[in-house]
DNA sequence: ATGGTAGAAGGTCTA
């Protein structure tokens, strides 16, 4: 089965070629974040045509997730636990029943970008980043397969960068924000795609400004993060970079920011 | 020091 990640900066103005790209990568299961509207707004039909069972946690303008499961999904969660104070749609969770494998536990995030730093919105993501943490740690306990995948606005190496001195200092790249996505693998996840590809430099985001695509000025910031009983069945993944092409497809409308990551589980 | 791009909302903020 195939798993997908993508950050598509509002579904609305998206909606064309991230309907393309359901029907080209046929994912089973997918993470939406910034989908940048409350949940009457998702355009939920056009993906249940398609055959999935839609959960959306919105917000209107920013942030705002969703998931979406050829499978059965049971136990939606939306809202970090633990953080039920955070008045921003971030994370969204559910148990994903598949009628020929082991069920398992899908978390979808949209992690706070934290930019300016320092600042309280740097103090925010890392907070956010705390209560996830401690989430994680519940998971973990109950020794089953999870995936906690999305945007995690962190880059975790040098090598996740096209160049990390122009990263320095921001809160994508800043040692707190690393070292708390270290704390995180620390835990005995797994970060698939790297763990997949481990000298390979590959990236999910390029900024619109500054002709960043077409200099391959990117960043790896979308991850898929599994637990141990999920890593075991990791067959496969990739990063589809043609969603950013603006020639992508049919629809001559401009791409998101990110490309879709993906993995395969048996 | 600024703006460069994009989206939603609406005359600005977030990324």
């Amino acid at each position: 089965m195939k798993i997908a990640s993508w950050n598509v900066n509002s579904i609305n103005a998206r909606l064309p070629r991230i309907l393309e790209w359901f029907d080209e990568a046929k994912p089973d299961v997918v993470v939406l974040q910034e989908i940048k509207c409350v949940d009457e707004k998702f355009p939920a039909g056009e993906f249940e045509d398609r055959g999935y069972n839609v959960e959306v946690h919105g917000q209107k303008t920013y942030n705002g997730v969703a998931l979406l499961s050829r499978y059965p999904v049971d136990d939606v969660i939306r809202g970090l636990p633990g953080n039920e104070q955070d008045e921003q749609s971030r994370y969204i969770e559910a148990l994903i029943c598949p009628e020929e494998a082991e069920p398992f536990r899908m978390g979808g995030l949209y992690l706070p970008n934290g930019n300016p730093a320092p600042g309280p919105k740097f103090d925010y993501k890392l907070d956010w980043m705390t209560h996830l943490q401690a989430h994680t740690e519940k998971l973990l306990a109950e020794e089953e397969a999870f995936i906690l995948a999305g945007d995690y606005n962190v880059i975790p190496q040098a090598e996740d960068t096209h160049d990390a001195v122009i990263w320095e200092g921001d809160a994508l790249f800043r040692p707190e924000s690393r070292n708390a996505f270290r704390a995180l693998l620390n835990l005995g996840l797994t970060d698939a795609l790297r763990y997949l590809n481990p000298d390979d430099v590959f990236y999910t985001f390029w900024d619109y400004q500054g002709g960043g695509w077409q200099k391959d000025h990117g960043i790896r910031i979308d991850h898929h993060l599994l637990s141990p009983q999920a890593a075991d069945r990791l067959t496969g993944g990739g990063v589809d970079k043609n969603a950013r092409d603006p020639g992508f497809g049919t629809d001559a409308a401009k791409p998101s920011d990110h490309v879709p990551a993906w993995i395969t589980l048996d």
